[in-house]
DNA sequence: TAAGAGACCGAGAACGTTACCGGTAACGCT
DNA sequence: AGCGTTACCGGTAACGTTCTCGGTCTCTTA
């Protein structure tokens, strides 16, 4: 009872070949149905499990994903689930590890991933990453690999992002609409493909509305709460300070947010600010937050979808690039003028 | 240069046997130190990797561990983290399931955890969880087993915990030297351990204090912010509403307070509240949130080491408990007078 | 100088499974 | 009667390691 019973004990005590069984098991043509019911019967009753290390060394496929991910956030945390939902009705396991947005960590974890032999890779790549050669050697092997959420021309793979260009373009574009003038833009690190492509819809948007680029608006910093608190002070501390701030994540929107009020600045009013992930959290704060919502759990889900058929399909899909719109969710941060009844949304 | 190159390769190309580069490799006695440089070197230029599938079936094990998790907040994330992080150091790979708080998925895992051949299992219940077999099954076969955070009296298990009942217990007791008489309880599901755990120490600070225990004034809902939210609603609907409540979670605590904003209560001053967790949000909300802490990523290394201590002793650990402390964090929502200058902590 | 010891190495089985190749019987057909 | 077909099954070699056993050579030592 304690070994875990196998093929051959149940070919053994049925008196037919290691091969029979095999074939019973993984329902093969070229078996009577018969020995294929004894076959069954048996291993129900030795509750025989395939061992898939072996099976697993035979085929040459260990039916697991690796999935890399800076961190586990909310944000992320939704796309991972999205990851397993549709990994699992597949009939694939995941292997979820964290880089902690740590570049050394990140190399640690793929050499890890890949001795366990996993059958492909979907990532999203770590903000202090630059190099991407422990990626490539990914793909010198041949491995399937799909990057999701933090893309970068670096790496060249099927992806899977938000239109982060178009969420930067219409946070923005609402303070226009609102009446700001100064608008600050807090980014993350200039390395990070996300945060240069949110900026960029910044920029967009103040061109299409002739407002002048103003370089002592655009703060680049740590993709964190307290820096972002930071940031602001300064940005508030100016001579002609902002009169409205889009950061590139809620975590920067929290952070600048106590900042604002520890100013003694009323928002709205005073200052207008959006955010960007839209986390359940910027709803629950007064004021509420303004923030481009992305929907984390289909983005997850997109990318396993694309994982699937690449390992499906062997045609290079590297070309494939699918793209979600963002929308944004609009709050009290960043009205103008506060409303009378009843909070917005 | 696609095929990864084995052991045997190596062998047969510095004219040696496969045990010889075996013997090699890891680093065994009986070895000539000039064949071991030489694999070593010749290793390295074809950039072996052993292949874990085949150590694995070889030896029977993965150094693999199954975890699996009911779901990934901020809590349990950051106890993942902190299994990880040992988990990596130790040298093993862990492998996170996510159970959703479903019953039949947590099954799923288990089973799929198990036919991955994880060497063994660091587990927290889900909340829907009322039968264990699933479980039993595990250990029936004698694998490793620890529980964490989640434990239950039905499952004999090393555990490490938080000492839950002192938790519930600091913060009526804190609520009650403020002054509040009419202490409510929102508790999680009946079957929830923690749950209960918590509310015996509500209750155990009731009794020191004199306090006569009111069943109307102890609700059971589901886990999260929405129940909570109706459930807060009741309990000051009711001619004699409470004028304090403890919830077991954070995520409940939120609830709590969106109904008492919602009714037009001033917290602190007409009503009192404490949470559990202290996530980092609580101190964001107006008003912050008092809450009990715990150090999630502290209680994760601590399940994870544990866990490698029931592999390696082989002596029965399933009495094992371990229990960490908790500690109060008190803000505003459970002040009885707001403080003047600056908010607390 | 022979025997024992030590250092090093190779052969081969095993881990649990699948894949390939072949074999045997039964049956139908000419 | 002989042949091809079909339906079923077995043997065996892999997959990439480790482990046990035994063997050979050299070097001491009595």
């Amino acid at each position: 009872m304690d070994k875990p019973a196998t093929i051959k004990d149940i070919a053994h005590k049925l008196n037919i070949s290691i091969s029979t069984v095999s074939r019973a098991m993984r329902n093969a043509a070229d078996i009577n149905p018969d020995t294929k019911k004894a076959v069954m019967a048996l291993s129900e009753e030795l509750n025989y499990q395939p061992n898939r290390l072996a099976l697993s060394l035979r085929q040459k496929q260990t039916h697991t994903i690796g999935v890399i991910v800076p961190n586990l956030d909310y944000v992320l945390s939704m796309m991972v689930r999205g990851i397993d939902e549709v990994a699992l009705e597949a009939g694939y396991t995941v292997m979820v590890c964290q880089s902690n947005e740590s570049f050394g960590r990140e190399i640690v974890n793929t050499r890890r991933l890949l001795d366990s032999l996993v059958d492909g890779f979907i990532i999203s790549v770590s903000s202090e990453t630059k190099s991407f050669e422990h990626f490539k050697k990914i793909q010198e092997r041949n491995i399937p690999m799909v990057v999701f959420d933090r893309v970068t021309p670096d790496l060249v793979a099927p992806s899977v992002r938000l239109d982060n260009e178009y969420g930067g373009f219409i946070a923005t574009e609402h303070l226009i609409e609102q009446g700001y003038k100064r608008i600050a833009i807090l980014a993350g690190p200039k390395n990070l493909g996300i945060s240069n492509s949110r900026m960029d819809g910044y920029l967009n948007a103040l061109k299409k509305y002739k407002i002048k680029k103003d370089d002592a608006l655009i703060i680049h910093c740590d993709f964190n709460q307290d820096y972002a608190f930071f940031a602001t002070q300064e940005l508030l501390a100016m001579k002609k300070r902002p009169d409205a701030i889009f950061t590139i994540s809620d975590r920067m929107a929290i952070g600048a947010m106590l900042a604002i009020k520890k100013r003694g600045l009323k928002m709205p009013g005073d200052i207008g600010l959006v955010g960007f992930n839209n986390e359940p959290v910027v709803s629950l704060l007064t004021p509420q937050i303004s923030s481009v919502d992305m929907s984390s759990f289909e983005l997850g889900k997109a990318a396993a979808k694309l994982f699937i058929e690449t390992m499906h399909h062997q045609e290079d899909l590297s070309g494939v690039e699918q793209i979600l719109q963002p929308k944004l969710f609009i709050r009290e941060s960043s009205l103008k003028t506060v409303l009378k009844n009843g909070r917005p949304n």
